[in-house]
DNA sequence: AATGGCGCCTGAACGC
DNA sequence: TGCGTTCAGGCGCCAT
């Protein structure tokens, strides 16, 4: 299930799409928001970098700067824009290069909803649960990329969070919040991209219990647990994230991180730190692996 | 305003 | 063997 950590390693995958041109769009199943454009207002736009917001990724498509274009008429209409995916619980985003895209192309299967053509390869969003997105915006601070993005908390390793005050803001969200310090994680408001894996783990590389209330977190612990969120996800990043059921990279490569989970799909084992028992609760409906021994109110 | 809970989806795993 | 049930969970929406 793609979080931050399987959604960077996606775009850093994807780099080779980078300055080709789209040839064909074709949806498939609808996914749960439409896409906000028409396919045939697609051709002939140029991808730009992949870049990432949390557990969405922005691919920017532009009209060629040439003085040609500049001068055709109607071209001002047409300003570009991009897409911004979501990977859901079941997305992919993989890149077939090269005359491979084109077979792709030719041959969807039955959970391929978004296919991107261009004379470089193809890209492929295939998601069997279709909670996953892909959305017009004329950029991202236009709707509806903008209000999508807009409720989201700092990114874990932008450089202002790790300053006395963008620690302080942590400090503060959390002080701010009755939640159990689990699922505030999970909705993002502190900090983005922890879901159900790396909550579970950073709470354990905290020691704090994840059904401490927010408010009741020390400033200092609060200080260790955005260091612990931090660690994990870096650790996940360097993994090539967590493949638990379906998840794969841009070229369909698995991540390891689940071999060296510290308490995520663990009940029953030993824990590494103090030798108790790893125990699974439920909170807000989802599953949450801790260890009683060593994780405190 | 903040918070908890539900529904969207489908494949895998499980029980009888 | 084959059917039905349960589970997985990111996120938008709704009720309180």
């Amino acid at each position: 299930m793609p979080e931050l950590p399987e959604v960077e390693v996606t775009r850093r995958s994807l780099t080779a799409c980078a300055g080709c041109r789209v040839l064909k769009m074709r949806f498939g199943k609808p996914l749960r928001r439409p896409p906000g454009i028409a396919v045939e207002e697609l051709q002939g736009l140029q991808l730009g970098l992949m870049q990432r917001r949390g557990k969405y990724l922005w691919l920017p498509l532009r009209h060629q700067s040439s003085a040609l274009d500049a001068s055709a008429a109607g071209e001002s209409e047409r300003s570009g824009g991009g897409f911004l995916w979501h990977l859901g619980m079941s997305g992919k985003l993989v890149w077939h290069p090269g005359e491979a895209g084109q077979a792709a192309f030719a041959q969807p299967g039955p959970h391929d909803h978004a296919d991107l053509l261009t004379d470089g390869g193809l890209l492929r969003l295939t998601d069997p649960r279709r909670f996953g997105a892909v959305v017009w915006s004329a950029s991202l601070n236009d709707s509806p990329a903008r209000d999508m993005l807009a409720t989201l908390g700092p990114e874990p390793f932008d450089p202002q969070l790790a300053t006395q005050q963008g620690v302080r803001q942590f400090q503060q969200v959390l002080a701010g919040s009755r939640v159990e310090i689990k699922n505030l994680l999970l909705s993002g408001k502190a900090v983005v991209g922890a879901g159900n894996i790396y909550a579970s783990d950073a709470l354990w590389e905290a020691r704090i219990d994840p059904r401490t209330r927010a408010c009741d977190i020390s400033p200092r612990r609060a200080s260790l647990l955005l260091k612990a969120v931090q660690t994990v996800l870096g650790e996940a990043i360097q993994a090539g994230g967590s493949s638990l059921r379906d998840y794969r990279d841009g070229h369909g490569q698995e991540g390891l991180y689940q071999r060296n989970a510290r308490v995520y799909g663990r009940e029953g084992q030993a824990c590494q730190r103090c030798s108790g028992t790893i125990t699974r609760i439920v909170q807000g409906q989802r599953a949450t692996y801790f260890c009683p021994g060593c994780q405190r109110l």
